[in-house]
Parts: C-alpha cells; structure tokens; sequence
DNA sequence: CAGTGGTCTAGACCACCGG
DNA sequence: CGGTGGTCTAGACCACTGT
C-alpha cells in the first residue's frame, strides 16, 4: 500500500478494514484474517495492522480473543450497555426494553438545524420504555431521518429489541457512533409522569444523544427520562461506540 | 530490564515512569526525557517505551507534543474538565468555584464502608459552590480520611481553586483517578434549596463519584448536585483520570 | 539546524487456544 | 500440534518544533 495523501498507513489500513466491515466482507462476531495476512493483502507489516486494529478495538469496532482471532464487534445499544446501580446494595444491572410505538413526524427547526435537515423533513419517531427487572424505570424517544432510513418495520425492532443501533447497521449498512452525552434533571411533564406513572414534576434525568454515522453525519436524536428514586444511572465506559 | 513476574517489559516501564512522577522526578508540565534516553535507562527498546508511553497517554497521566517532548500531566479536576452546555446555543463553558467551608467530620457506616474505613473515622468535609460565568449553578461535597490526609488548608484549598485532586497530589504526593460516575435526578433538600437558591424539591442532577489512588484504595468520595434549568453537564470524556 | 515524537519494517519469540 | 494474538528489537526514515 502505498502513501497517499499525508495520511500514516495504519490510517489507511484502519480505513480499509472499517469499509470492509461496512460492506460486510466479515459479518459480525465472526473472525477476520490473522494480523500476518492482513498486512500481506494490504501489502504492511503484522506491526502496522497491528496499529490499525488497535485503535478500531479502543474504538469499539473490534475486540481481540488471544490464541483465536479478531472479530467484529456487535453493535450495542447505549442504554443497554450503561449500567443501573440499586441505592442499596452495589449490584449494577442491565435494563430491558418494550417498544411503545413508531411514527412519522415532521421536524421542527431545532430538530432539523440539529439533525442537518431541512425544516419540516420527514422524520421517524421511535418511543421505548426501560424497566429494570421488570420495573418500569424509563422512556426514550429516539428520532432518526425518513430519507436515510425509508422503512423502519415494528416487528424489525421488536426482533432486534428495540436497537435501533444494530437496525440502523443490519438493515441499512449505516455504523452509528455515539456523540456526547447531555444530562439534565427535570420535573416531569404531564406525558412523561402519565407513561412513567408518577407524579407532575417529579424528578427525572434526562439523556440527550446525538448519534452520527463514521462519516460526521448526524443520524440519530435521541432523548431518555429515568426515573432514579431506586436507582443511579452509570454511563458506559468511553462513551462513544 | 530482565523481564520480572510474567509481567510484560512496556507494563514495567510503565510502574517505573509512574513511579518516578509520583516520587517527583519529572515535575509537572516538565518533559520527560526522550523516548531513546528512558530505553537506555531501562535496558529497553524506544518501541517498547513508546508502547508503555501510550498507555500512560490513555491514562491522561501523560501529554505528548511531538517535536518537543513527553509532559507530565497536571491534576486536573473532574468538574472543571466537564462541560456545561447552555440550552440556548451550542457553546459549552468551563465552570468555577467557591470554597464553602471545610471542616472535620465522623463517618457514619455507609460512608466507612465506602472509603474503606473503620466505623466513625475522622474526614475532612470540603464543600464548594460551582458557578458558571458567575452564576450559581451547583454544590459538591467532598469527604476525604483526615489519616491520610492531616491537613488541609483553607488558605492552600483556594490557592488551587478548590481542585482537591490537585491537592491531594502535590502537598500529599497522593494520585487519585476517578471511577465510574453515578448519576440521578433528586429533588432539592432544605440544605441544598438554600445554598442553591432554588424552590424546594426542584430537580437537581447528582453526580457521585469515589476517587481512588493507583492502588486502588479509595480516597475521596463526593456529591454534587447541579441545578440544570439553564445548562446540560457533558460528563468529561474518558470517565477516569 | 538538532532533537523530539510518529511511523514503519522484518524478523523473532512468547502465551494462549482449539482441535 | 499449528495458528492466533501479544511482545520486543534494532534500525530506519518522516514530520514537527524550537532556536
């Protein structure tokens, strides 16, 4: 492989890798050729590939099983992957979700300036309650461009359990990489207190995401309420993915 | 370096720099020497301190600039890292802080177990109000053990603009890394409605942290709770440090 | 310009895993 | 056992910085 445009090999060959997974040339959880013969196919050292998948494991792409291989990562659903400690007793547990519905809006500015559109775009609305072990505990509304995802099937995401992260990669080939996270408290409204059955203006956190495709773009806008009397929310390690 | 404990040669190196910062060789915002120079030092190859290097990057224990050197990271404070983003306009701003007091008090069983001590230990209770562009925005409370800590200085705590890790660094020699942040939304209690100057039970986000040093022991425990009507926190990237 | 970090190689050996 | 990731070297050259 030769240098082209200023930019180090190992980039290079990050880029490669990261567009073959795209294509899917390696499905997911299965293994890719060994660090030798990548970097005979790439025509660079076992070190170089080594540099390249390094970094597409620190960035969560890739995950690395000594003695076996290289396999791509599955694509994780943020929440799922945070973790919710109880106030009593140190025990972190991982939610569940119940997909409450799926619609089509049209985008106000603030959401079409966020979301790179123009005003009044056609967008989809996805809605999901979290529970932990079974206790309702949350509300997420998720809202991702009709243009970029024409068809989002409810018993698509039900299958997927509401990862619109993994649907959004499986069924349209687009990677999302979680942005920053945003955290507020508020009281509840009246539609958030009626879904998640408490009082007006009791204190929930909110979680503001946007999520953008390897390319910069922005995708995918999402909003969480949890309830946290019981409960303290851990954010995932990295905070990108 | 004969190759010790199964331990592999770069993670060696890596104890070793750690050490020699915490022992104060290299000041902080010095340079280290170069790469070249710690191989011989250490009887290692550059690549192999360049590896051990990196990791002490990822850690934010070290910053490099290329062409000039590898610096000793300063201590930085996890609020001052993390961003307050205003609802109105993307701009994210760097809060400040207010020395509130500090003052001895006992851990009771929870806090005890928490920070590894015995029931009824003596701590030091540092409280500081966090303000952006001079207003009130947030209150945190730091609780730290007085035996490893004996004293703490009103006059030093401003000097450092309340950033006890600074602190506990440079007058203690005591590194300390965050763990994981737990988040909740709380309504305001008496106390924090009056030093906040908010209505009681108006949301509050909460951020709980326990700082441990590099061996892992805890060594400060803090509370915080932001007002968030105006401004979204932006946890800092990364999660430890 | 000299000195630093940043990249890259070819080859070696080790540690681990599965058949 | 063979194949994989994990570590390490000696040496080379590039890119950047400060003087």
């Amino acid at each position: 492989m030769a240098k082209l445009s200023q930019l180090p090999l190992y980039r290079q060959v990050m880029r490669e890798v990261l567009a073959e997974i795209q294509a899917g040339t390696w499905r997911e959880d299965e293994a890719l050729p060994s660090e030798i013969d990548l970097g005979a196919r790439f025509g660079v050292s076992q070190g170089t590939v080594r540099k390249a998948l390094d970094e597409l494991v620190v960035e969560d792409v890739l995950q690395r099983r000594q003695g076996v291989g290289t396999f791509v990562t599955g694509v994780r659903d943020y929440l799922a992957e945070a973790g919710f400690s109880s106030l009593t007793g140190d025990g972190s547990m991982a939610p569940s979700f119940e997909l409450l519905g799926c619609v089509k809006i049209h985008a106000g500015e603030a959401l079409a300036e966020m979301l790179g559109l123009r005003r009044g775009a056609t967008l989809w609305q996805v809605r999901r309650l979290i529970r932990l072990q079974g206790r309702l505990i949350g509300l997420e509304e998720m809202l991702l461009p009709e243009a970029q995802f024409p068809v989002l099937d409810v018993r698509r995401i039900r299958e997927l359990k509401c990862n619109l992260r993994a649907l959004c990669w499986l069924d349209f080939g687009v990677r999302l990489k979680d942005g920053d996270l945003r955290l507020r408290a508020v009281g509840a409204s009246a539609a958030e207190a009626k879904l998640l059955q408490v009082e007006l203006n009791e204190p929930l956190l909110q979680l503001v995401r946007l999520a953008r495709d390897f390319e910069g773009r922005p995708q995918m806008w999402s909003v969480a309420w949890i309830r946290t009397e019981q409960v303290a929310f851990e954010p995932p390690p990295g905070g990108t993915g």
